[in-house]
DNA sequence: TGACATACCTTTTCGTTCAAGGTATCCTTC
DNA sequence: GAAGGATACCTTGAACGAAAAGGTATGTCA
């Protein structure tokens, strides 16, 4: 079935993990509860989506990870870079361009 | 360099095309123009974006095309059907609750 | 004649989200 | 001590769909 690409969500993994990580730093496993959560449960994304955008992330050097051990088992922390915060601050403009764009479309008047 | 899937934009020509063929029925090349100025110059779409669209949306039965000759020119007008005031109803539903998940990650208080 | 706007369209590229599956440890319950 | 669930990491494959670039043709204006 694999429904991919659902309307509007692109981009919107990769700024959400900008967000929370710019606050504290988390592993994926709390960032994947931790989204559902904030979103209010509006927006839940899966370990799937979660990783492979940490891993890009750390590899343009938006994100640095370091491993800990806690209770046996390893954890990945990833905290936001100087780039990280770069990234995200563009990101940030770029939905609120998009976001007011869509608004003034809808507030337009409704006739000719 | 086929910049494709660009933060933020899946999904939404669909809904700015539902949106200005639900107030009037309208062109490709008019709706091309038309997008630019009713999102304030924030969102411009091509019209290697709008066709596929159009056509996609018109084969779903979501739009209803009509032909019109104008001063020697063909245009194709396009206008929302039953199923396409449906179908931006669903959209309009998924981008607020996107909009409002992303709006609660970033309200949400900076500390632990 | 040339340039530009109008008006339609297709093809190709490729990044990205998602589902599904895979491994391993720890804790609790029976 | 077996079973099941939560924790924690990860990869693969598919499919979607936005964008760029290119293509055709007519009208208008200088």
């Amino acid at each position: 079935m694999a429904q991919t690409n659902p309307p509007f969500m692109s981009g919107v993994p990769e700024l959400l993990l900008l967000r929370l990580l710019e606050q504290q730093e988390m592993y994926g496993y709390e960032l994947v509860k931790s989204i559902k959560t904030v979103t209010g449960d509006a927006i839940s994304l899966g370990e799937g989506v979660i990783y492979p955008v940490l891993h890009g992330l750390e590899r343009a050097g938006a994100l640095k990870a370091r491993r800990k051990s806690v209770g046996g088992r390893t954890r990945v922390y990833y905290s936001v870079t100087a780039k990280g915060r770069a990234r995200l601050e563009r990101l940030q403009g770029e939905w609120a361009r998009i976001e007011s764009g869509i608004r003034a479309a809808f507030d337009a008047p409704s006739h000719a």
